[in-house]
DNA sequence: GGTTCAGTCAAACGTTCGTTTAATTCAAAC
DNA sequence: GTTTGAATTAAACGAACGTTTGACTGAACC
């Protein structure tokens, strides 16, 4: 191991580079360049780029996962049907906070996710494990109790929704005409539980 | 000009797969080869791949742009302040009208909307005219209008909350774990509008 | 002092990419 | 019948890519 620890060097620079330019458009080179790295060391430390990549998102995504894992525990230790907004929040709550070290109000990490997950190459998709799945499954079983009117349908809809709504906040292109400054990270949470607690609230559609 | 139209089948192809693959991800071979084209008849009718890309999301957006637009004076026409629930209506059905044609139930077109807002690289974002901006604002002023309590920073928000759910909807990864059908296209415009509609009427966060 | 081994390094590998070139086709215009 | 010019073609271009190789480093251990 040096001193600055080169793997978690090449880590902070990809993570960094991914959410900037996206996976495709990261060389390796430029990962290596700005970790201060050489060219072989992503093979060395992690077997490919891609590999590299897997790095990167669980290490983004695990904190996020536990604590909303947490906050769903907490709910359901003082009731076993919390109400809908307060599972908003224990969902929605984490992606914001959890975010928040390091980069510039969340708004990379935002990014590295939103990256991720709309990149339609299979290797960019695979580094999801059980236990994404696991929280995932838990949230839809709460939510189908808070609104047991809603269908199944619907209801995995509306849950789409909310990713939707908290991946996609800060992508560039949506912030590009508006003439306001980037969106506050303390501020854009309230607003994202406000916003999808009420969506996800909203009667069921109906034939 | 050939009997299929070249350009025309380089359009359709493309669209495809950069919906399939995203723009980094689809060589300009893979175009020509699956429009039964030559390599070089994409630098020869469209000058390059990024302008091809731009012609391409032209192609897809101008009408959903001009149907957006329709239904806003369709409104206004009838009263110079319409309700939220109506506006959402006028801005989010066309992207479900819109997109059905041809494709798989608008899925591919979906994922091509989502391809193009995401992608970071500057020139896979920017084709977009002043019509697109036009169409935007005056959604804009009418929501402000309906809204009037709503500070203009949470209203932004909540518009980008609509791009999101209507754009994200239909990407794979979100798909996946559910062990449900793909959402039928006007099913799902009637649950968006819903979603939106009661999210767009939340009262303001405060403070 | 010699051995070991995780780590680093410069250099090269083969492939794929977007684009360019120059030759060719072929129906329409004269 | 010749000319014209838009359209197509095969072939090549140089650059950038992810990965591999084999030599080298230097502290740890016996």
């Amino acid at each position: 191991m040096a001193s600055p620890d080169t793997r978690t060097q090449l880590l902070d620079a990809a993570e960094r580079l991914f959410a900037e330019r996206g996976y495709r458009g990261t060389s390796v080179r430029a990962i290596t360049d700005l970790a201060g790295a050489n060219l072989a060391a992503v093979a060395y430390h992690f077997g490919s780029k891609a590999e590299l990549l897997a790095a990167v998102a669980r290490r983004v995504i695990e904190p996020i996962n536990a604590a909303q894992c947490a906050g769903l525990d907490r709910l359901l230790a003082r009731t076993p049907d919390p109400p809908v907004a307060e599972l908003v929040a224990a969902f929605v709550g984490p992606m914001y906070d959890e975010m928040r070290a390091g980069d510039e109000g969340g708004a990379r990490t935002s990014r590295l996710i939103v990256t991720i997950l709309s990149d339609p190459a299979e290797e960019v998709r695979s580094w999801t494990g059980p236990a994404e799945d696991a929280v995932r499954d838990r949230y839809l079983e709460a939510f189908t109790r808070a609104l047991p009117d809603l269908p199944p349908q619907e209801l995995w809809f509306r849950i789409r929704g909310i990713l939707a709504v908290t991946a996609v906040d800060r992508v560039e292109v949506h912030n590009r005409l508006a003439g306001l400054p980037p969106v506050a990270g303390e501020a854009a949470k309230q607003w994202a539980i406000t916003f999808l607690a009420a969506a996800m609230s909203a009667p069921p559609t109906g034939t």
